[in-house]
DNA sequence: CAATTCGTGCAACAAATGTTTCATGGCCGA
DNA sequence: TCGGCCATGAAACATTTGTTGCACGAATTG
């Protein structure tokens, strides 16, 4: 069988989870759901809590490859240690060579994103999500990789204004949907370079219709931003050999989604409840266990 | 006599330090530099570490108001408690406060995310990758706001991998695809709480097709962790009034990509710099201009 | 200087820990 | 239906845990 992976206890313990005996799997879910209790009380503790033997929990560890509950409570105590982000000198830029260069620059990529986030422009967000509040209908564009950004904006602003939002192109042609823009409605367009045509038209037509434009991009130049009302920048560089990064535009569009939320007030609250209570009704998430 | 500061187990072993004998300041001192180690290993582990009597221990406990070192040990492991979610000490308290207000609830939350995006784990992330590039197929499945995920990953791998992936349901009913799951195949499988039941059909039906599954979500407790080959953690929580983070699942989908791509090589370049040839031949782009 | 107090290490203690064994009961294959 | 297997819980096991009593020595006080 395909082989778990060793880089945390807890990933072993849920990759071994399905093929244990009944109780093991009760014992093992407790675990993983209370690891930092794992890690600082007694077995017979968490037996009494978790409403099992003790002896289980010995099993258990035996069963997913230690030597017995000390080895994997050990092995879990290491994984929770704090990291050592030193208030000391700079240790970061240290070993970026060998085997793991993958894992440096991975964390390297993340640590990048992490320092682009609060440049993110908050009162511009604050500035589109009232003109978001003040739209009749809401049309949102993005394509290639920003179609995933489109798609999150459409869905988290569909949960309270179920029947004022949709996707440009999403039940046809784009054209189709370019020829319905109307002053009063609000066009959102994501994308970075390089932009695709389809973004540009869609620009294009919100402006010659007199619909609200919100751009969502890497730059102020970029050709769906001319005509904006609102232009809200990100971050896409990435390291070499990565994709342009994603993280900063679903920043925007979830801060945009929830500030519009907010200013929606009671009624938007009540819209998204209803919605939830439906998604509950239909049985779509899995009920919470105790 | 001076009352110590109530707040933290550490702070009033710190007030009180002065006022012990030298052999308890010394041992003092070594809790509060390791009071990880002080919570997770055993009195007399520390004492050889520090070179110390475990007696020592006791006393240290007895003498800043404790019963004992158990008593001492359980409050140093209560402060340490992961469940205060955010070590943000200013949390969202200015809300529905003048214009704003909406504003600083933004940054707020930027900044949140952006000190979570460190803590996603890279090295799972690489060792997911090479599982990846070793997959014959990848299949990609999230519903409700994790579709957006899921569309990008597809996105970005068809990039350099065209014919291997697709998105669980993409092209007619779940359960269809839920079948065609083989072993030496991966199946991507992302979500947070609540979880959807499809997703957790997805992954079940992973696990017991034998293929690889590799599970992004906030925690290893999720259903659809349970029997998962690699698990990656992201944090989803966000201030009261907004939706779920997205962020860390993104950033951690696409270094996914990146890393895949950067294992498959030269032919994983060529695949792609193809791709992007023929979007250039279609005109898919806009042309650079001055 | 003597008497005393106090800090310290050592060793023994009872309690609690993790582990193992064993008997039981359910399950599946023959 | 029978026989073997395995999962499960209870109890007994050896070990380790946190604690305390005791002795020794230095510092303090009269």
């Amino acid at each position: 069988m395909a082989e778990p992976a060793k880089s945390s206890p807890l990933s072993e313990l849920c990759s071994a989870l399905p093929s244990l005996p009944l109780r093991l799997q009760e014992v093992g879910r407790f675990v993983a759901a209370n690891d930092y209790d794992a890690t600082t009380r007694s077995m017979r503790d968490l037996a009494a809590e978790a409403g099992a033997d003790p002896a289980a929990f010995t099993r258990l560890a035996k069963a997913i490859g230690y030597s017995g509950w000390d080895e994997l409570r050990a092995a879990l105590t290491e994984a929770r240690r704090p990291s050592q982000t030193s208030p000391f000198s700079g240790r970061a830029k240290s070993r970026r060579h060998g085997p793991n260069a993958d894992v440096a620059l991975v964390t390297e990529k993340l640590e990048a994103e992490a320092a682009g986030l609060p440049r993110i422009p908050a009162q511009s967000i604050a500035d589109a999500a009232r003109a978001l509040h003040s739209a009749k209908r809401i049309w949102i564009a993005g394509y290639r990789s920003c179609r995933s950004v489109a798609e999150l904006l459409n869905y988290e602003l569909r949960l309270f204004r179920p029947d004022q939002v949709q996707i440009v192109g999403g039940s046809g042609p784009d054209d189709l949907d370019l020829g319905a823009f109307r002053p009063g409605e609000a066009v959102i367009v994501i994308g970075f370079l390089p932009y695709t045509r389809a973004s540009v038209r869609v620009a294009q037509a919100a402006y010659h219709a007199g619909a609200t434009l919100i751009a969502i991009a890497d730059s102020v130049a970029a050709p769906m931003a001319e005509g904006a009302n609102h232009v809200l920048l990100f971050e896409a560089d990435s390291p070499p050999g990565f994709f342009p990064s994603l993280t900063g535009a679903i920043a925007i569009a979830q801060s945009l989604a929830a500030v519009t939320f907010s200013l929606g007030g009671s009624a938007a609250k009540k819209r998204l409840q209803d919605t939830e209570a439906r998604l509950a009704a239909a049985s779509t998430y899995v009920s919470e266990k105790g």
